[in-house]
DNA sequence: GTTGCGTTTATTTTT
DNA sequence: TAAACGCAAC
């Protein structure tokens, strides 16, 4: 390790001793430098054992760098022990340890989106409002908000007495202890039920914080209530409390992030240290300038202004186009132009934007001029249907409690379970209080059903125990699952059901990245298991299939494209910040329901802030909406870049005018108008 | 069990 | 505009 090499507050910040210590660290100055020398100095000059550290991230892919990171300068060897993990993935570690003082098994199922949405659904169904529809995820947004609130169901509150509030009320309750008869926990359940352990079993509090004496903390300003409570909690006796973070850089408010935890942190943690980190290593002057100017806007924010001992650099360029097609040429002309006179990779251009949809006119440009792109977002591969299906059967195979998934498989591939037969043994189970299985398991005594259908679920039964019994032979278990997708005759159904031929095929063969990725997760582990490999699939971990994950796109030579949420943490050389127009940055939402400007003016910075050496930002005068032509206003943020930062080309008309003004024009068009009408 | 048609709605998505 | 969904009809 060589401090040297670090600025005097990156050095005051790695090299700190005994307590909590909080590092407020600008885009792009460094932070992840100053968190992997930090872990290195504690190791390497203070002595601390490996499994004493604990650094924990929201991202694998941070978590992995930064094993890779402290792992060569310390040695493989010395990092032994050491929890390098992501909130979630440390959680499950926790729960499947000690998760039975909740009164959860040791298999307990980890459930997906799609796995809550689908419990969700069925219960809006039971609670049935008057026949009124609702819509699912908003339901489940509002439980998901209130876990990460750390509300339990029994204290939400009705507030503002709408629709969603009502359901969400009558839903929590009874989806929690679904959950719970399931065997099963959802993602906000992997962080919620961790700092509720902790709360009520000193034992096991008392064991973890003998384990993790020094916690670092990285993308603090992410953290949520649940989260916050949980390092409380953990960092309670001995205070060795490490959090880096930006509050600038919040902007996930909107899942449940809570900006008073970095804001508060010397509140919350007396005495503690703070070091600034404002040094930045990523940009030219006036891109940090254009940055600076915008984020001071903010009200509610720690006074951090960053600079640079490089130079200006060119100015941040305004290109006010015509409509969206305008604004896509536009673009390509720019790279065109900038690839040729510097020589540059396509890889060297993002194109970032506030909300997905904005992506199309680009995609279609850049598929005209033939230059090579990639998207990034949309579609996860585990949303696919295909995956979830054959996920399903994994995870009934690893807990058969789950019913979620059991129903799911119940009857799919077709073989003769109808919906007549799961609703009567549905019925049966909630009359008994016994488990779906277990209800399955009796079938044969059961006389509300017949002979076909009795024995169509003993041979379901029998096939979901061989198979487990099949998954525990050791070192067959991708060979029992290609078994299994052929028992099942997964891939008939597919060619069956989907007409297009290549569709069809596309979809077998992500069922078969499934075995892909077991394969590869086998070779990697020291003891997998099959609990194991969904563990990795559900966290998102490395194992997922899906050959274009966000890293391998991001090595092509290719020009990216992706919203601006994405791209915090990365950075390129060239930037366009495309439609900076009012209703979309700020988005619409934020106008009318939410209200946080502040976050949407930090979500403008973090996408200033991707750029190294050139900035352009673009808007159209008019665009196509839900198929009809908008007039569209320049974004209020450009307003807030100094004139003599900006080169505005195209358009010559300079960025509106600020709010006040704006607001004093209406007025007085108002007035002019009622002088009028009074005449 | 499909297919087709009308209705509805339209941010961001680290796990 | 366009995609996703629900419901009714085949």
């Amino acid at each position: 390790m060589d401090i040297s090499q670090l600025n005097p507050q990156q050095q005051e910040a790695a090299c700190h001793g005994e307590g909590p210590l909080l590092i407020l660290a600008g885009a792009g100055s460094g932070k992840t430098r100053v968190i992997t020398c930090r872990i290195a100095h504690l190791s390497a000059a203070r002595g601390v054992a490996p499994e004493n550290i604990l650094a924990v991230t929201f991202t694998n892919k941070a978590a992995r760098e930064m094993r890779e990171r402290v792992e060569e300068m310390l040695g493989k060897k010395r990092c032994k022990g050491m929890v390098i993990a992501t909130f979630h993935s440390l959680c499950v570690r926790i729960l499947r340890e000690d998760i039975e003082a909740l009164g959860y098994k040791k298999n307990f199922s980890i459930y997906s989106t799609a796995d809550q949405l689908r419990l969700i659904k069925d219960l809006i169904q039971q609670v049935d409002i008057g026949g009124r529809k609702f819509d699912a995820e908003r339901v489940l947004y509002a439980i998901s908000d209130a876990k990460n609130r750390l509300v339990p169901p029994e204290k939400f509150a009705v507030k503002y007495h709408d629709d969603y509030e009502y359901m969400a009320a009558a839903v929590y309750p009874r989806y929690q202890k679904a959950l719970k008869a399931f065997n099963a926990v959802d993602f906000d359940d992997l962080i919620m039920l961790v700092a509720r352990l902790l709360q009520e079993q000193p034992a096991v509090l008392e064991k973890y914080r003998a384990r993790f004496r020094y916690i670092l903390v990285d993308e603090y300003q992410d953290t949520n209530a649940a989260q916050y409570l949980l390092l409380k909690l953990l960092a309670g006796g001995h205070r060795n409390l490490c959090v880096v973070g930006d509050d600038d850089q919040s902007i996930y408010g909107w899942r449940g992030a809570d900006l008073g935890n970095i804001l508060e942190f010397e509140r919350d943690f007396p005495g503690a240290r703070v070091v600034k980190l404002e040094q930045n290593y990523r940009s030219t002057g006036n891109i940090l300038a254009a940055a600076n100017a915008v984020i001071k806007n903010n009200g509610k924010r720690r006074e951090k202004a960053l600079w640079t001992a490089d130079g200006a650099g060119p100015r941040v360029d305004y290109l006010l186009c015509e409509d969206e097609e305008d604004e896509a040429r536009a673009v390509m002309e720019r790279i065109h132009g900038e690839r040729f006179r510097e020589e540059l990779n396509y890889s060297d251009f993002a194109i970032l934007y506030r909300t997905n949809v904005q992506s199309r006119a680009f995609e279609e440009q850049l598929r005209y001029e033939n230059i090579p792109y990639v998207l990034i977002g949309g579609q996860q591969f585990f949303d696919r249907k295909e995956v979830k299906d054959l996920i399903a059967y994994l995870k009934v195979l690893v807990n058969h409690r789950d019913e979620v998934n059991l129903l799911r498989i119940l009857n799919y591939p077709k073989r003769g379970i109808g919906e007549t037969t799961a609703d009567r043994l549905i019925r049966h189970s909630a009359q008994t209080q016994n488990p779906l299985w277990e209800v399955l398991k009796s079938a044969g005594e059961l006389d509300d059903l017949g002979d076909k259908a009795q024995e169509a679920i003993a041979a379901f039964v029998a096939l979901m125990e061989r198979y487990r019994r099949l998954f525990n032979r050791h070192g067959m278990m991708v060979e029992t699952l290609r078994e299994l997708i052929a028992e099942v005759r997964l891939e008939q159904e597919i060619y069956r059901t989907v007409d297009d031929p290549a569709k069809a095929r596309r979809r077998v063969e992500n069922m078969e990245e499934v075995a892909n990725a077991l394969a590869s997760y086998l070779e990697r582990e020291e003891s997998p298991s099959l609990p194991g490999f969904l563990e990795k699939v559900s966290l998102l971990d490395e194992e997922r299939p899906g050959r274009d994950s966000k890293e391998k796109k991001l090595e092509r030579d290719a020009v990216v494209l992706m919203s601006i949420h994405s791209s915090k943490g990365l950075e390129f050389p060239h930037v366009f910040l495309v439609g900076m127009e009012e209703e979309f940055l700020p988005h619409k939402k934020t106008l009318t329901e939410t209200f946080d400007l502040d976050e949407e003016r930090r979500l403008c910075y973090v996408g200033i802030t991707r750029a190294r050496r050139r900035l352009v930002l673009t808007g159209a005068r008019r665009r196509k909406k839900y198929g009809e032509m908008q007039l569209r206003v320049p974004s209020r943020f450009l307003a807030e870049i100094p004139a003599e930062l900006l080169n505005a080309s195209r358009g010559e008309e300079p960025p509106q005018l600020p709010e006040e003004e704006k607001d004093q024009r209406a007025s007085k068009a108002f007035a002019n108008i009622m002088s009028i009408l009074g005449d």
